[in-house]
DNA sequence: AATCGTGCCAACCGCCGTACC
DNA sequence: TGGTACGGCGGTTGGCACGAT
């Protein structure tokens, strides 16, 4: 069985957005904000999904997208990101204001891909096409590959794991070679929880670390810590990469 | 002028993770 | 603790615009 239906798609409009529905929508959300989208189409007067809503305001409606083509610099972050990311458009997107995942997904598609296969560069794995015994891909699952094959450990001091490639065996980490993108800095910040975050919601469960976890090293029978080698995994939000 | 092919992009679909009860 | 609801994400699709023939 799967889920049910996230709204009652017999009397929900499909397809393109009129005018009339945009406005009532943002006129909706200007007045009571962004809240809870599967009742929003009821108290906005509208006979849509409440996903529809959300992905409508998001993608076109929000007063702070940068609409029109895309710049040159946009055009290489985005390679850069893509090739350090994969297919996360959402953190693709976190990193450059004003443009969508659904966007830049489509940007990659229809241009970019086009734009790296003409430069001789494989869209999936930024390597050349021609060359297959090349050591230069540069992407979360290289490095993590890398460091299976190799039975390496993942270590806490790590600092710039994100920019690992496969040039980089796991015994160079941190040893001051040079990295792939170094205008990019994708270091992920981890830092002790912070009390006031207002991001962060109140965690129910007990935050206190068992001694195995508190010194990162490999969980112990007993430990019932959900936490990532002693990190509270909330913690590593892509969004707060920052960039040079 | 009509038809066809292609590119583009808004919108949908289905799945996943998480919060809540 | 398990079930359900919800938000969010990535992949895919449908339809429109436009150029070529």
């Amino acid at each position: 069985m799967g889920r049910s239906p996230c709204c009652e798609k017999a009397h929900t409009n499909k397809g393109a957005w009129t005018k009339e529905e945009d406005d009532r929508l943002v006129a909706y959300i200007k007045a009571h904000g962004e809240g809870c989208w599967r009742s929003l189409p009821k108290a906005a007067g509208l006979l849509r999904c409440g996903k529809s809503c959300r992905l409508r305001w998001i993608n076109y409606l929000r007063p702070d997208l940068k609409r029109g083509n895309f710049t040159e610099e946009e055009d290489e972050l985005i390679i850069k990101l893509h090739s350090l990311l994969g297919n996360k458009w959402s953190l693709i997107a976190g990193r450059l204001p004003g443009r969508t995942d659904n966007e830049i997904k489509n940007y990659w598609n229809t241009h970019i891909r086009r734009k790296l296969l003409s430069r001789g560069i494989d869209p999936v794995t930024h390597r050349p096409i021609n060359e297959h015994a090349s050591n230069i891909t540069i992407s979360f699952e290289a490095a993590a590959a890398a460091r299976e094959e190799k039975g390496a450990v993942f270590r806490l001091e790590e600092p710039k794991a994100a920019a690992i490639g496969r040039d980089q065996n796991p015994g160079d980490w941190g040893q001051g070679k040079p990295l792939k993108c170094p205008d990019l800095n994708l270091d992920l910040c981890i830092s002790p929880p912070c009390p006031e975050e207002p991001m962060m919601k109140p965690v129910k469960r007990e935050a206190g670390l068992c001694f195995s976890c508190s010194l990162g090293l490999p969980k112990s029978a007993d430990c019932k810590c959900s936490n990532f080698l002693g990190l509270r995994t909330a913690m590593l939000d892509f969004r707060s990469l920052e960039m040079k």
